[in-house]
DNA sequence: TGGCAGGGGCCTG
DNA sequence: CAGGCCCCTGCC
């Protein structure tokens, strides 16, 4: 059970950023009689009411009117429940878990910054980092998100969520009260037909390959993790089944590597309707249809060199929100 | 009720 | 580059 006031942390906006898809909302109440008006209503007794130690952080006035959130999160084998209400954030984990999870929401991490380093003049994006400023990105399970963004291709986020429990109930090992995501040696179990069964269609043989080819050692886990951003998209991009748009993601969201920018139909259709116009059609025009969106990012978000994936998470929010700033 | 378009793309020719 | 691909969902 650990506390922390975080700033530029959003629970909320984290879950709706398509970047994670096993983390649901859980209900949530807010206890006035404790201190930090924290807590979840599954009350077992460790989260009530002893969780305060900071008696004179009271809520602001503006807090009162701050919504309690609350969350739990799968990754990999591990799992931990968050509530938040304002800056407050109660992480539900064991002590010697909270490491990972401060690892795995970035919270070393001063978003400010990010957010202030950008061009006044881009009012798109200014407007975009602030309907998602409590994003971060998350670093997640590097074989989780191989999988994961293998089936994401061609899929709603509401469908990828369902296969990929899917996949957990069907080959993950089963946990106290949740299934842990699938190891390589337990997803390769599955057959091919098993896989077309759950319904991830011409996915299936690509999941089946990248098993194998983990389990053989081909594609080895641990060597991709001590490559750069450029050598690891050359080795991701060299599997069946992994293009430019999957080891993007991959590298941002189980990488961490934040220079990655992923470009979906999403940012592709944002890239031209906000950037296009800012340049010389005739420029655009001369470049092939495929090039185009990879000449705007280059032209337009160079400058926000080491973490353009921090802005296109911004961008990517914002559209699926419906360009509309919630607070 | 059915047809059609599109989904956080990728592979093949 | 253009098709094709699995199959589901949203829309008309």
């Amino acid at each position: 059970m650990i506390e922390k006031e975080i700033k530029n942390f959003d629970l909320r906006q984290i879950a709706g950023s398509g970047q994670c898809f096993r983390m649901t909302e859980i209900p949530a109440a807010i206890d006035a009689e404790s201190g930090t008006g924290l807590t979840a209503k599954q009350d077992d007794g460790l989260l009530s009411g002893r969780s305060c130690t900071c008696s004179e952080a009271q809520p602001k006035a503006s807090a009162a009117a701050e919504t309690t959130a609350a969350y739990r999160i799968i990754s990999g084998s591990r799992m931990a429940e968050a509530v938040q209400r304002g800056r407050r954030v109660l992480f539900r984990c064991g002590e010697d878990e909270f490491p990972y999870w401060e690892e795995y929401f970035d919270l070393k991490t001063d978003y400010g910054v990010y957010i202030a380093s950008i061009d006044e003049k881009d009012s798109y994006l200014r407007a975009a980092a602030e309907a998602g400023s409590g994003i971060r990105i998350l670093k997640q399970d590097l074989w989780e998100m191989i999988i994961t963004f293998v089936i994401s291709q061609q899929k709603a986020i509401p469908n990828i969520r369902a296969l990929v429990e899917a996949l957990c109930r069907n080959y993950g090992t089963r946990m106290e009260d949740f299934y842990a995501f699938p190891a390589p040696g337990q997803l390769n179990g599955a057959t091919l037909e098993e896989l077309q069964a759950l319904k991830l269609g011409y996915r299936a043989k690509y999941i089946k390959r990248i098993c194998e080819d983990v389990c053989s050692g081909t594609l080895d886990l641990e060597l991709l993790r001590q490559m750069d951003y450029t050598a690891a998209m050359a080795y991701l991009k060299g599997f069946y089944g992994i293009g430019e748009k999957v080891a993007n993601c991959v590298c941002l969201f189980g990488l961490h590597h934040v220079e990655a920018f992923p470009v979906d139909t999403w940012i592709r259709k944002i890239l031209i309707r906000e950037y296009a116009c800012r340049c010389q059609k005739s420029t655009l025009e001369r470049l092939p249809q495929t090039r185009r969106c990879e000449y705007l990012v280059r032209r337009y978000f160079a400058r926000y060199k080491g973490y353009a994936g921090v802005m296109q998470q911004y961008m990517f929010y914002y559209e699926r929100m419906g360009g509309t700033v919630t607070h």
